[in-house]
DNA sequence: TTGTAGACTTCAGTCGACT
DNA sequence: AAGTCGACTGAAGTCTACA
């Protein structure tokens, strides 16, 4: 599995799970609903900025962002 | 402090004490050489990608190196 | 509420050369 | 062994609009 496709599923987990929309998502991470849409469906890959601002948005840590997104790549290895 | 400044630190930290060159780590993460010092120097901004491919080439997982640049801006902030 | 599409701008990442 | 510079290409991220 692609780390763009994992990054997208945990991504909109993590969404859900707060009770977001991607438009409000995208509010407090300043970035566009249409971008966090491509997020999500793992057609775009974030930079390092852009994890950064979702993570604050998302309120927890860049590092457990990413142990989400490396738990994604291990279930579809399964 | 930047979190492009902090990725570089760490980056640059983590390299070195795997007692690798730029270039050895460069060719382990199919990175050229000149990117890897801009990274280093927080000129440029890793892609999700590349924070990937530098996680495997030094041996531990994105949300570990990850960890460290969070530390980086930690200490800044003392 | 989300997906998609096209056109656009900015920057990640390459390449070659020199210090 | 590492920094820098200029020119380049592809992809990140925006914007508008419609299903």
């Amino acid at each position: 599995m692609e780390v763009s496709k994992a990054f997208g599923i945990a991504l909109r987990k993590l969404r859900i799970s707060k009770g977001l929309t991607q438009e409000q998502l995208g509010f407090e991470a300043d970035l566009r609903r249409t971008f966090i849409s491509s997020l999500e469906l793992g057609e775009k890959k974030p930079s390092l900025e852009t994890i950064y601002q979702l993570a604050i948005a998302l309120d927890l840590p860049m590092s457990r962002l990413l142990k989400l997104v490396e738990k994604e790549i291990e279930i579809s290895k399964k």
